[in-house]
DNA sequence: AATTGACATGTAATAATATTACCATTAAAT
DNA sequence: ATTTAATGGTAATATTATTACATGTCAATT
């Protein structure tokens, strides 16, 4: 053999395919996947659900990044504008989006146990919204649709409530 | 005449209507409307606009009671557990619901320049996205349905895009 | 190759939001 | 009257997020 296998944070070889097909998508709008945004990506994509700003900055920081709240959040920021990941406003967390490039409108799933979300494909949900605001004469700009409740795996394991949200 | 107008912070005599009502339907449900809890239910009424928890706190330190964020946080959580407000996370602030009393479902539309809220009926939206879960196997347990935007007053004085959110 | 300008990153400081823990008080039920 | 549960007060702290400003990087021109 010639070429040693990478170990990359105990991962696959080379940037998984969510990160390059985010790196394309990215240029072709002529924006940059840098290293800290990749990384950030990366994290996001690694977590088992959603998780914090500062979740995300304390790992970056540990992977010799900024380790200012400035630095997780403009990542952050800049993934989410541009689709590739989510905020989570019930919950103050972000994750990585499940359909980046496909423009589209979710609602999300939260489970209040294991912090997983699912994202639905709601652009109908969306549009009644945007109807029924109209008519009320309120322009929306943006939405945000979430669920938090036991996901399927996290059903029967109900400890009464742990995590109430 | 006999017996003066009370000046109740500049407004009607005797408490509003709705702090009537709500002071009803608690007892109803063997619940108290306590000092704390009717002032904060009037702060959120005498609002223009959703105010946030610190907002809420000032005031209620200011005519007497606890200074401290619990006490703020308190009162809230329990209005909006019984129905009386609404807590709106896209913007970490609170407003007084519209159709107190009638159970209901709503979705809210904050506009980002005077905060004000507009409440929309949405049981069939959450009636939707209830059963999307479902069929993807989540088990809702309480859903927020938010759009901020501009609300029919604060359409073209829009300068950019003041407060975005 | 040097210069510029736009974008990106880093840090410090602070603001804003929210919770935990613990004690005192009040109201209601026995 | 005594007990019990609910409520309110405070201190301390945790968590989330932003502002302001300096530094650095990169690519497109000169």
């Amino acid at each position: 053999m010639s070429k040693p296998l990478e170990s990359d944070h105990g991962a696959q070889v080379g940037p998984g395919p969510a990160i390059s097909r985010a790196e394309v998508q990215l240029r072709a709008q002529g924006l940059r996947l840098t290293p800290v945004r990749r990384r950030t990506l990366e994290i996001l994509l690694e977590a088992s659900g959603a998780i914090g700003a500062y979740d995300v900055l304390a790992r970056l920081a540990a992977d010799g990044f900024g380790s200012q709240p400035p630095v997780a959040y403009r990542a952050l920021d800049f993934l989410v504008e541009h689709g590739l990941a989510h905020r989570l406003r019930r919950i103050n967390a972000f994750t990585a989006c499940s359909h980046p490039g496909e423009t589209h409108h979710a609602a999300f799933l939260i489970c209040r146990i294991c912090r997983r979300v699912d994202e639905l494909h709601a652009g109908h949900l969306r549009q009644m919204l945007v109807q029924d605001a109209h008519a009320a004469g309120f322009a929306v700009e943006r939405t945000s649709l979430e669920a938090s409740g036991l996901c399927a795996d996290c059903q029967g394991q109900d400890v009464s409530d742990e995590g109430v949200e």
